[in-house]
DNA sequence: ACTATATGTCCAC
DNA sequence: TGGACCTATAGTC
C-alpha cells in the first residue's frame, strides 16, 4: 500500500545503508530462490521509479550503473509489502518502511541497540534478506521480487508515466502528464490511478489531490484545462516531496486542522516511516477526504462521500468538488494551489 | 479460530 | 468486472 513517496524513501535508505557495499542475500522463506545468485555481490545503490524499487547488484563496486552486466532486483510492495531494517546505530532512521500497519505491542527488536542485529532471526515470511557490513533489511509480502537484466528493467520503466519525484528540469514530465490527461475521455479519478499516466500515485494521493484541486473525480480528463493539469502536477510534486522527506502523507493546510487534536498519544507501537518526528501531524488531521466518509468536510461541513473508480474507493466532498463549478473554484473562491506545507 | 481491512496490480471471463 | 495474490494487524466469537 505504500505510494511512491515511500518507495523513494526506501531507495534513499538503501543508498545510505548499503550503497557500494558487498552484501549477503538470502530468502529465508525460500520463495525467492534467485537470492543465491546475488549473494556476495555488491549492491551499488537503489533506484525508485513510481512505486517500483530497483536494487542493482554487480560483481565489483566499480561497475557502471548502466552496465548490461548488472542484475537488478525489482521489488514492488503491492498492498502489504514492507521492509524492516536493523543495524548499528544510525544505520537507517526508520525501523520499517512499507505497509503502515499499527504495530502496537510488537517488539522493537530492530531499534534496540543493545541487541546484536546480526543475531536477529528472520520471520518465516521474509522473502529476501540483505545483510551488509552495518545492518540488514528484511522484505516481506511484496507483490513482486525478481531478478532482471537491464532490458527487463527498461521494459518496466517503459510502462510507467512520469514520476513527480524524479527531477524534471525541462518540464517534459509535466508536459507528458498534461498531454495524457487532456487527450483522454477517462475520468480524472481513474487517470490519476493509472501508472502509465503518472507513476507513484495511490489511493490517498488521488483523493487528496482531487480535493485540493476542487475537482470532481468523475470529470473526464479532456474537460480539464492545461492550466489546471499543470497546477495539479505542481501540487503533486510538493505533496509527494513532503511525503518522501517525512514518510507521511499530509495534505491539509494548518488552518484546516483542529489544533486540540494534535496532542496524541505516541508512546506505543513500532516506529516506522516518520514516526520519530515529534512534530508530526497526526493521521486524523492529515487528510481532507481520504477515509473521511460520513465526516464533515473540513471546509464546508458537507458530509464526505465515497464511491468506486478504477476498482478502488474514492472519497470526495460533493460541495467543494463539483463538476459545474470546477473552473470557478479553481482560481477564485477556494484557491487550491499553490500553497505551502508547514515544514 | 475466525473475520475484516489495508496507501496495489494482474489476469481471466 | 471479479477474483486471486502477497501479509499482519485489530476485532469478534
Amino acid at each position: 500500500m505504500p505510494e511512491g513517496h515511500t518507495v523513494h524513501r526506501l531507495a534513499a535508505a538503501f543508498d545510505r545503508g548499503f550503497g557500494g557495499q558487498r552484501v549477503r542475500a538470502s530468502s529465508p522463506q525460500g520463495r525467492f530462490s534467485d537470492a543465491a545468485q546475488l549473494d556476495g555481490a555488491v549492491l551499488l545503490g537503489a533506484e525508485a521509479v513510481g512505486k517500483h524499487l530497483f536494487l542493482p547488484f554487480a560483481p565489483t563496486a566499480d561497475v557502471d550503473l548502466d552496465s548490461p552486466a548488472l542484475r537488478h532486483v525489482h521489488v514492488h510492495l503491492g498492498l502489504y509489502g514492507s521492509w524492516t531494517f536493523a543495524g548499528e546505530p544510525g544505520f537507517v532512521d526508520a525501523h520499517a518502511i512499507g505497509a503502515p500497519r499499527l504495530r502496537i505491542g510488537e517488539q522493537e527488536e530492530g531499534l534496540d541497540e543493545s541487541v546484536d542485529w546480526r543475531r536477529i532471526v528472520p520471520r518465516e515470511t521474509v522473502r529476501l534478506r540483505i545483510v551488509g557490513p552495518r545492518g540488514l533489511a528484511d522484505l516481506t509480502g511484496p507483490t513482486a521480487c525478481e531478478v532482471m537484466d537491464a532490458e527487463g528493467r527498461q521494459s518496466v520503466l517503459d510502462r510507467l508515466g512520469p514520476d513527480p519525484l524524479r527531477p524534471d528540469p525541462d518540464g517534459s514530465a509535466r508536459r507528458r502528464f498534461v498531454e495524457k490527461v487532456r487527450r483522454s475521455r477517462t475520468t480524472i479519478g481513474a487517470l490519476l490511478m493509472n501508472q502509465a499516466v503518472v507513476a507513484g500515485i495511490g489511493n490517498i494521493y488521488r483523493a487528496e489531490l482531487l480535493f485540493r484541486a476542487r475537482l470532481d473525480p468523475f470529470v473526464p480528463g479532456r474537460d480539464l484545462t492545461a492550466g489546471m493539469c499543470e497546477e495539479m502536477w505542481e501540487d503533486l510534486v510538493a505533496l509527494m516531496t513532503y511525503g518522501a522527506r517525512t514518510g507521511r502523507i499530509v495534505t491539509t493546510q494548518p488552518e484546516h486542522r483542529h489544533i486540540e487534536a494534535r496532542i496524541v498519544e505516541r508512546s506505543r507501537g513500532t516506529r516506522q516511516n516518520g514516526d520519530e518526528d515529534p512534530d508530526v501531524v497526526p493521521r486524523e488531521e492529515s487528510f481532507y477526504v481520504y477515509h473521511r466518509q460520513s465526516l464533515p468536510c473540513r471546509l464546508c461541513g458537507t458530509t464526505i462521500r465515497f464511491g468506486e473508480i478504477a476498482a478502488r474507493t474514492v472519497f470526495w466532498c460533493p460541495r467543494c468538488q463539483t463538476a459545474r463549478s470546477r473552473r470557478a473554484n479553481w482560481t477564485r473562491e477556494n484557491p487550491a494551489a499553490p500553497w505551502a506545507l508547514a515544514r
